[in-house]
DNA sequence: TAGATTGTTAATCGATTAACAATC
DNA sequence: TAGATTGTTAATCGATTAACAATC
């Protein structure tokens, strides 16, 4: 049974699918076509239903798709009902208030340690968590089946932690700092540049601008 | 004289540009041919040459590009000579991490303001920011010539609030709130989902799992 | 059965890469 | 001038949209 590759592009939409077909549950929407979808999404049917035929046949000719049904699975390709251990390396302000969002534990991601290399900050408790020093990154990372690290520490320290997380086994590092990571095929990386972001709000701001000219 | 109309493809690119052309220019690097670049940024020399192509021609034949004009065109094309003033509003975890971050002032985002529907912070500072209540909104974005508004509230107050922005004349958000504003033409919206990020993350990892087998 | 809507193939569009003439 | 490298055109690739036969 072949896997076929999909395409970022289609992965970078799951979540947003997943997002409107919650509320719709949530509003006991039961069924709805791709046309319907494509009305409250701003996207096209096509696109739509091109989307999840990439992942089988979730609908039914005349009907329409299963909101909750669709949902479910869903959340299944996006790994939803599967859990997430995370430590989040650097609690400054941004760690902290990461640390502090209780949505992400909802979805199955729990955060189970804090590091600093600020000895200052060790034992200050963050929603319970203690912050650690780190020196017991590795050893913490080993015993508590951690998945996931995030960075949350400024641009210079960011390489260096990232190849001790990678060393310890971690699949996945969420990075916030301000530089490329470099780490082996395998490890994802999801970068959340918000310096990046803001940016490209000031290119577009400047765009309209001129185009008012 | 006719404005070609950039693609976001193209944009998404400039910040990583700029961030590269700013170390080589503090590393004191004079002039970089687009073959170099490409082998450090790890993106075909050709599209660098389209990319840049995109804004007139900013490189030399035989010689390749002068580090420090480039970073400087680059820069105005992003706007970074310009200041922009920004509210915030929501002080919760998340609104106080961005305003306590430097960078973002370093860059000319200026951050005037911080608001609260919780009137318990009225009058808490943050980096010397002083939290409103949100009556205070309407007033203090026309006084203050307020750009950029930035949501760090739970989604669903999110809307409401886009709608007092942008009758005040903001000229873009920058949305944290897991949802989908709908604003008119010509607001500029930038979305961090930092929910929907973490789920991609979910989903490469899955996917390399199942590759593996 | 008739109507609706999917699943899927084909057409189009846009973005990326390759190639090379222009030129420093 | 010869070598290097851009700017730009052409070719390729991939993603989106349109169309429609299959089928509930």
């Amino acid at each position: 049974m072949e896997e076929k590759e999909i395409s970022q592009a289609v992965i970078g939409r799951l979540p947003r699918y997943f997002r409107y077909l919650g509320e719709l549950k949530d509003q006991g929407v039961e069924r709805i076509s791709s046309q319907e979808l494509s009305r409250i999404m701003h996207v096209t049917a096509s696109q739509i239903r091109q989307d999840f035929n990439n992942f089988g046949g979730f609908g039914q000719q005349g009907y329409g798709y299963n909101v909750e049904y669709l949902y479910t699975e869903i959340g299944k390709i996006l790994g939803m009902h599967k859990k997430h251990n995370l430590v989040i390396v650097g609690a400054g302000h941004l760690g902290q208030a990461l640390a502090n969002y209780m949505n992400f534990e909802r979805r199955g991601f729990l955060i189970k340690g804090l590091f600093d290399q600020d000895t200052s900050l060790t034992g200050m408790l963050v929603r319970g968590i203690p912050v650690r020093p780190m020196e017991e990154l590795e050893n913490f990372i080993l015993e508590n089946e951690i998945d996931i690290g995030v960075l949350t520490i400024p641009k210079e320290g960011a390489i260096p932690v990232s190849k001790r997380l990678v060393k310890c086994g971690v699949k996945a590092i969420w990075n916030f700092a301000h530089v490329d990571l470099d780490v082996p095929e395998g490890v994802q990386v999801e970068n959340v540049h918000l310096s990046d972001s803001l940016m490209k709000l000031s290119y577009n701001i400047t765009r309209f601008e001129k185009e008012q000219r």
